[in-house]
DNA sequence: TCAATCAGGACCGCAGCGGTCCGAATGGTT
DNA sequence: AACCATTCGGACCGCTGCGGTCCTGATTGA
């Protein structure tokens, strides 16, 4: 199927979830909060830490913050920190296919990706916390979100 | 990784080469001029001639031909013939998360399932056989490097 | 010093994917 | 009618990678 991982699913469910309060917040906290196992809560969190996301106080009393406020964080950022880069076939940016040679169909997925992408930089968490379903196509909604607006016409330009 | 699977990226090289010469053509010859391996090359046919995206001829001197040309081919029809429907997470139009009563991203994520649905249906298999992919030369997304402000969900919704 | 908490792995069961193979149906060819 | 080429539908299997758990340190406040 063409799905992202449950990690990243559980990735944005926590994040959310930090920035609906301030103060360091622990694992077993988050967990309980969001109904996700504590184990996997705290996989999560190290990941996120490890990619920047997340900032982590460690000892008593210790737990995880925010970095930066969701509206800076892109659904993009979420998905290549768990998942890895966004690489929809082996060959592009860098990966490389061992029919890569003779394939008639190498590079042409570029654009394809480049779009998703895009996309997927365009919406932040920010969005999605207090975005309701389908109002991404009402002009009031999408007139006031503009940041990283600019990514997706540059992706396109160099094509 | 978010990734598509190799049989999907497969089915594009295929559906491609089909388009290459007219009348109809063996699996074994779609695999030669592929590169791809002859029973991989036959499974995907089989797939693509179940969900409707080719037609099979069959008996001696069969082979296999387009049912539509190319440009009638969206890449979201052939993801959704090999790898299913499209849905990045489980609680997205019609499936079901055993935490989506609890869970408060529940639903959220269908937005961003549509904007990639609606980009990846408006990239057509000719678009990408030329290389130069018609969506990105449409008035509504080019016209959104002069207007600024434009984010990628918007543009990508008007495709 | 002790308890709480994160860090960084090792570890495992398992679904699903990539890939192969075979028998049966089908329709030309002789 | 007999034969052969080719597709069809499905069974089959090894293996990767994911979801999930657990353990052992390192770090910090009380
Ligand atoms: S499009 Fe061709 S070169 Fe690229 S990953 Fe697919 S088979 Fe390999
Ligand atoms: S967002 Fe929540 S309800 Fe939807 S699939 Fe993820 S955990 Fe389940």
């Amino acid at each position: 199927m063409f799905k992202l991982s449950k990690l990243t699913d559980y990735a944005v469910v926590v994040l959310v979830r930090l920035a609906r309060q301030d103060g360091v917040q622990t694992s077993p906290g988050i967990a309980a909060a969001t109904f996700i196992p504590e184990p996997t809560v705290a996989k999560v969190l190290k990941t996120l830490a490890g990619k920047g996301l997340v900032t982590s106080q460690r000892g008593a009393h210790g737990g995880y913050r925010l970095a930066r406020p969701l509206a800076a964080i892109p659904v993009a950022d979420v998905i290549a920190a768990i998942d890895g880069p966004i690489a929809l076939t082996a060959c592009v940016e860098g990966g490389s296919c061992e029919s890569e040679r003779l394939c008639p169909m190498h590079g042409r997925w570029d654009p394809v990706n480049e779009a998703i992408d895009a996309a997927l930089h365009g919406i932040t968490l920010a969005d999605m916390d207090h975005a309701i379903p389908r109002a991404f196509r009402e002009p009031a909604f999408v007139a006031h979100r503009d940041e990283s607006g600019a990514s997706a016409p540059e992706a396109v330009a160099r094509l």
